[in-house]
RNA sequence: GUGAGCGUAGCUCAGUUGGCAGAGUCCCGGAUUGUGGAUCCGGUUGUCGUGGGUUCGAGUCCCAUCGCUCACCCCA
């Protein structure tokens, strides 16, 4: 119970008991993406602090208090990357891969913000990011959620809600973010301490207070989306039907707004009721002037990420469970020669059957502690090495999960019996 | 950064107006000397988060502090 030594705040382990579930989860998102042929792309955890400047936006929450900055030895400023798109983005522009090319990547790994923590949100937490770069179509949009959906529904996830909305080009945002703030400059007086300070520092946002007070100045205020010019409207327009076609509902949500700089036209949101406060699972959108603003050549661009934590905390609260794989043989060996020649005959099995789960007594002890210790392994079978199996040439295959008598089985022909009963192949070849 | 709730065994938790630190579970052993699960019997495990105060006496009351959780905020 000492208190000396503990995982940092908001950084958590995830113990044996949960990594089957990460596992499986990895595993069909992975599926997934191939199916739509992205690929993963691996990137650093540590950047130039100046790189999220430059691309989150500097007058945002991440960027102004949330990040782990800190000097390297020679006096860069580095920070743990609080979001992936940053990174792909910046080596997207270094290795070329930009360069009049179409880009389908993903990746997966923590990221890092210094919040207070709170069920959903952690200051450790781990995302899958996807990104398309080069295609500045709705298409690509509708695929990046089609493929979304389809993780769901691989996860048997059934009951998120999908929200969307365009926030137009910078200069479309611009305008309608001076007629919002003339707006609310009007109804000062009827915002609250929140809406006031917003008002300065991201007026748009406003919007999205959830003080039962406001709802009226929320309701009356101009939307965004009757600002969008010609082209947005087209976009927008044929994303919400290409869904509508795809036969995936949504919600438009004009007061969707996205908490980094780059974001335009395209944004959604995947939001479940059922994990508290924090219920966003996996948001993204378009983001086309981000690649220019880091230095490379223009290039349209669109992505989301996944909160892994929060993807996980959904599946365990809707009774997904996984467990890992129970071995298939637990090793009893009795007495020290037993022990001795259970080492060589563990090794002969997994060379011969290379899909075997063994897992080899160790530690000792009598038949009775070795066969407990079998049981709650959740072996299906002991394989039993004595004295008398020893001078006969034999081993006995006694069955745990089933009812059976143990079987006396010469060594020599163990793998072919294991192989059958356990229904994996035998090695080839040699 | 703001607010609320909670810190007792590895885990889940009781603990009376202040009076010997408890249960279940887990683990170990035995009943059954080379055979697991079910049952029965026995056993190990504590800086009661930490520091101070009040008191003959504090897990319990007071103050401070640290941690965790949830919510605000923000966001995946």
């Amino acid at each position: 119970m000492s208190k000396n030594l503990q995982a940092v705040r908001g950084m958590r382990d995830i113990l044996p008991e949960q990594t089957p579930l990460w596992q499986w989860m990895e595993d069909r998102a992975r599926a997934v993406l191939a199916g739509y042929g992205y690929s993963e792309i691996r990137l650093p955890v540590l950047e130039m602090t100046e790189l999220f400047e430059r691309s989150i936006g500097e007058v945002t929450d991440i960027v102004e208090k949330e990040m782990y900055t800190f000097a390297d030895r020679n006096g860069d400023s580095l920070t743990l990357r609080p979001e992936g798109t940053a990174g792909c983005v910046r080596a997207g522009i270094e290795h070329g891969l930009f360069y009049n090319q179409v880009q389908r990547l993903w990746y997966q790994g923590p990221m890092f913000r210094h919040e207070r923590p709170q069920k959903g949100r952690y200051r450790q937490f781990h995302q899958i990011g996807v990104e398309a770069f080069g295609l500045v179509g709705p298409d690509v949009d509708v695929e990046l959620i089609l493929l979304t959906a389809r993780l769901w529904r691989s996860l048997g996830l059934a009951d998120l809600e999908l929200q969307l909305n365009s926030l137009g080009t910078p200069a479309e945002r611009t305008r309608y973010r001076e007629v919002l703030v003339a707006y609310l400059r009007e109804r000062v007086d009827r915002l609250d301490e929140d809406g006031r300070r917003r008002l300065e520092t991201n007026p748009l946002r406003v919007l999205d207070s959830k003080n039962p007070e406001m709802a009226d100045v929320v309701a009356g205020a101009p939307s965004l989306l009757d600002f969008l010019e010609a082209d947005s409207r087209a976009h927008f327009t044929a994303v919400c039907d290409a869904l509508a076609d795809a036969g995936l509902s949504y919600t438009v949500n004009p007061r969707l707004v996205r908490g980094l700089d780059y974001y335009a036209r395209t944004v959604f949101e995947w939001v479940t009721t059922r994990l508290g406060a924090q219920g966003t699972v996996c948001a993204g959108g378009r983001y086309d002037g981000l690649v220019e603003q880091l230095g490379g050549r223009p290039t349209p661009a669109a992505g989301f990420a996944i909160g892994l934590e929060r993807l996980v905390a959904l599946l365990e609260e809707q009774g997904a469970a996984h467990g890992h794989g129970a071995p298939h043989v637990y090793l009893v060996a009795l007495g020290a020669p037993a022990e001795r020649a259970g080492l060589r005959l563990a090794e002969q099995l997994r060379d011969a059957l290379p899909g075997l789960r063994l897992v080899m007594n160790c530690g000792g002890g009598g038949p009775k502690a070795q066969f407990k210790r079998a049981d709650r392994a959740g072996a299906r079978y002991a394989l039993v090495l004595g004295d008398g199996e020893l001078a006969r040439g034999t081993a006995g295959l006694k069955p745990l999960r089933e009812t059976g008598e143990q079987d006396d089985v010469a060594t020599a022909v163990l793998p072919a019996v294991l192989a059958a009963r356990l229904g994996v192949p035998q090695a080839t070849g040699i």
